[in-house]
RNA sequence: GCCGAAGUGGUGGAAUGGCAUACACGUCGGUCUCAAAAACCGAUGAGGGCAACCUCGUAAGGGUUCAACUCCCUUCUUCGGCACCA
């Protein structure tokens, strides 16, 4: 028979919402410690995904809760988005409706896995009482130029019809629905993300509690890349074509200049030339290609002759102006200078259209020159056919040749970034409608503070066709122009939901604050996150996009730290049989009917046994068998407790309090609960008493909580097992009068032997050397060195 | 191509210089039972040996060390990010 797991989690459950046992409060006089898991969206059901990311960090919020911490473990959701309006038009209802309803569902399947809320705390961003703070903080960035309007191309999903931010393409596809993404030119809003792009990558070195990986995605992102900028002038103009290099050192290589189709310059150079109509084409051609099909490494190189040539600065040599698809406008200066013998790119172009190479560096103790080239020579070398720099390490040279242009005008040191500024509107219905009014006299005009929040239209139609619902609803559309009173009209785009949750985290602190997004003093007490869980795939959206958030409520003053959260575990994906679970699949399996089969707590057991946080965990029903087997086998302790345990048990129990406290301050749960089933196993031999037994259950509480209450409460404690303290143990029993030692010969186990543990190390020679079992080994042959790590072990080396 | 993570029994995994495979799943054997389930006890890396034991073994190869899953070098494989980025 099982314990009564189901009758046992729905009172505690009851128990704890009717005690507000998780409530937070800002306190001075105590350590706080604030744990976030990524609050989700709320789809209408949990699945395996959440339960381990909640599961993860719920553990560790309920083992701060008993070391004594004040602790602060809110959740929420993260509730805008396109889901909601696709449900609203297929289901016939409201985005509003629908969202409520799933948001009601999900927070019952959180509660049924018993997570340690302070559900006062929740908040949900498409509440207007949310999303006014979205707008008060696009209108602080409008007002430091940090939000602005620009038309140019932007990355649009025909499937979604709105745009996307870079961040969001992935692969040359919709984030969302993978649909391949077109290029449009639009007026839209951005974020000048930017601005704060130095800051963004410097305080990574910060972050020194974050996963590697996560650091290496954001640093690949942002994408600084140092150089220099060349200035080519133009042979028969006074005319000036700056190019962006990292290769300094190979400029006397130079034998072309390449400027991307887009360029500004190039209408210009090639007007009245024999070569002008052909390059029209080939620009028109470029302009219908899709970004991904130009973006593919391994298509033909193509492009054309402009009919006009440049000056190479370094020695007045004049080089061919090309124009030619591999160079991307968006990047550097939108031109290059070309050394086909070394960069692999410039080497396909030359020999396809047969121009110029030189090879200026030579690669050491070889000799390499243009005509015998199968491909380019990237590595590095000494230089040659570089005037003064001639026989220099090109490393070497690299810098010397940008510091002589710099001094010479012809070129300046300079870095591009890869970031580009965040594009946030959308033209969708359920987000923060972006507060602008567009009036003919005033131009753009920011909606009042004192208006905020700009609600959306309750009552726009849900067709599926003709665009974005709210442009439908005259009521919101049509507005008087705040300045000058005239007759204006409301922008209709909403704000990416990425928006909502940069700042979230921030609102937990004082989520019903209502003079500002939150309050200064509670976020100065509760901020920084100490422990923030959730997906590897937020690697860059989410956890750049608040990082920038952080940075701009510190330079308005309103918080005093850069980064907003301390340390980052990214958890693994559950999968089954090898794959990631997924509708399409037919994989899924529900927590829902674990919990019913198996309990919360045996379904939270399992998931943190099986493998280690950060690593992916394959889903195997066995194994949960195999944590309520474990759950089962502890209840039955209680049944048989002896008045006294013995003293070996209490070395076992000591060592199990030292290593279990140890493996959950670092997020080993896999370890610690492998060793709360050796301390279980050891009981079973030698039997427990109370005290032991109350410990084993403490120290199992925060994987299993409904469990350890109730057998707390069976123990005769009238107060929650979570207003304990967690257990401290004791140094003495750690250490054993006698200690095991191995006996290695030339590194070899061959014997064992038990020693008191002080003995003096010629005394232990001596008996090692007796050992009946090493006689075979250490016969006839002279004894070398005699290796003894105390307490552990000795090797002979003979 | 660049950056990052990883590779250990039949399986999930443990050990971060000191007994490789803790803990669990699975499998096999036993106790209890008319029988089964549950529970409990035991065995379980491979090969050899009646046995005591021996040899091999942490992706592959090399190195450092008395001692290497662990540190260093080279290579391979898998996963993830970025990428005609100049």
């Amino acid at each position: 028979m099982h314990y009564k797991f189901k009758k046992i989690e729905e009172k505690w459950q009851k128990k704890w919402l009717a005690a507000h046992a998780f409530r937070a409060q800002a306190d001075s006089t105590r350590k706080k410690y604030y744990l976030l898991e990524m609050f989700p969206y709320p789809s209408g059901k949990i699945h395996m995904g959440h339960v381990r990311n909640y599961t993860i960090g719920d553990v560790a919020s309920r083992f701060k809760m008993l070391q004594g911490y004040n602790v602060m473990h809110p959740m929420g959701f993260d509730a805008f988005g396109q889901p909601a309006e696709n449900a609203a038009i297929k289901n016939k209802t409201k985005p509003d409706t629908w969202t409520r309803k799933c948001i009601k569902e999900m927070e019952t399947e959180l509660k049924r896995m018993g997570f340690s809320y302070d559900w006062e705390r929740e908040v949900s961003t498409c509440d207007s009482d949310y999303y006014k703070w979205n707008q008060w903080i696009f209108l602080k960035m409008f007002e430091r130029g940090l939000a602005y309007k620009k038309a140019s191309a932007v990355n649009w999903c025909p499937s979604c019809s709105t745009t996307l931010a870079n961040e969001e393409v992935v692969e040359g596809g919709c984030w969302r629905c993978h649909t391949k993404v077109e290029q449009k030119d639009l007026e839209q809003w951005y974020l000048k993300i930017t601005e704060y792009k130095e800051r963004l990558l410097e305080d990574l070195s910060q972050l020194k509690e974050w996963p590697q990986r996560v650091l290496a995605m954001q640093n690949n992102w942002i994408g600084k890349s140092s150089g220099v900028d060349i200035y080519f002038r133009l042979k028969d103009r006074d005319r000036v074509i700056p190019v962006f290099t990292t290769r300094a050192d190979t400029i006397f290589g130079a034998t072309y200049i390449v400027l991307a189709p887009e360029h500004p310059l190039v209408k210009e150079l090639i007007q009245g030339r024999r070569q002008e109509k052909e390059a029209l084409e080939f620009i028109d051609k470029v302009a219908k290609e899709s970004k991904v099909v130009r973006a593919s490494t391994d298509i033909k190189k193509e492009g054309v002759f402009t009919g006009s040539f440049a000056v190479n600065p370094v020695n007045n040599e004049e080089v061919p102006i090309w124009i030619a698809d591999y160079v991307l406008m968006e990047y550097g200066t939108g031109a290059i200078m070309a050394v086909p013998t070394h960069d692999q790119r410039d080497f396909l172009f030359a020999r396809e259209h047969k121009l110029a190479m030189r090879v200026v560096i030579q690669p050491k103790g070889n000799s390499i020159n243009a005509e015998d080239l199968s491909q380019a020579y990237e590595g590095d070398g000494i230089q040659i056919n570089s005037a003064e720099f001639n026989g220099l390490s090109n490393l070497e040279a690299k810098e010397k040749i940008a510091a002589w242009m710099e001094k010479k005008g012809i070129g300046k040191i300079q870095t591009h970034w890869r970031l580009r500024d965040w594009l946030i509107s959308r033209q969708r219905y359920w987000g923060t409608p972006i507060p602008i009014i567009y009036c003919s006299k005033c131009g753009i005009v920011p909606v009042p503070y004192k208006d905020l929040p700009v609600e959306l239209a309750k009552d726009a139609p849900f067709t599926g066709e003709g665009g974005n619902p709210l442009g439908k609803v005259k009521k919101f559309v049509e507005v008087k122009c705040p300045k000058c009173k005239g007759a204006a009209r409301r922008e209709t785009d909403t704000m990416a939901t990425f928006f909502d949750s940069s700042w979230y985290f921030l609102r937990f602190c004082s989520p019903k604050f209502n003079d500002a997004p939150f309050n200064i003093g509670e976020a100065k007490y509760w901020m920084t996150v100490d422990q923030y869980i959730g997906g590897i795939e937020h690697a860059i959206l989410h956890l750049l996009y608040s990082r920038f958030f952080t940075k701009f409520f510190q330079d308005i003053g309103m918080v005093d730290f850069p980064e907003p959260f301390q340390r980052l575990l990214t958890q693994g994906m559950v999968l089954k049989d090898g794959e990631v679970m997924s509708k399409s699949k037919g994989n899924i399996v529900d927590p829902d009917s674990m919990i019913k089969d198996y309990g919360a707590d045996a379904l939270r057991l399992f998931i943190l046994f099986a493998a280690p946080p950060e690593t992916e965990l394959e889903w195997e029903e066995r194994g949960l068998e195999g944590a309520l087997k474990f759950l089962n086998r502890v209840w039955r302790i209680q049944e048989n407790l002896k008045d006294k345990a013995d003293a070996e048990l209490l070395k076992v129990l000591h060592k199990t309090i030292k290593k279990v406290t140890e493996d959950f301050g670092e997020f080993k749960f896999n370890t610690a609960i492998a060793n709360l089933m050796e301390l279980t196993n050891a009981i079973y031999q030698l039997g427990a008493d109370r005290e032991v037994f109350s410990k084993l259950v403490i120290m199992l509480s925060p994987i299993a909580p409904h469990f350890c209450e109730e057998l707390w409460e069976i123990l005769g404690n009238k107060q929650s097992i979570f207003k304990a303290s967690w257990l401290e143990y004791d140094p003495q029993l750690l250490v054993e009068e006698n200690v095991e030692l191995v006996i290695q010969v030339n590194g070899k186990v061959r014997s064992k032997i038990e020693v008191p543990r002080d003995i003096p190390e010629d005394k232990l020679k001596e008996l090692v050397l007796k050992d009946e079992k090493l006689v075979p080994w250490l016969e006839g042959r002279p004894l070398k060195k005699f290796i003894l790590v105390p307490q552990k072990l000795i090797n002979i080396v003979i």
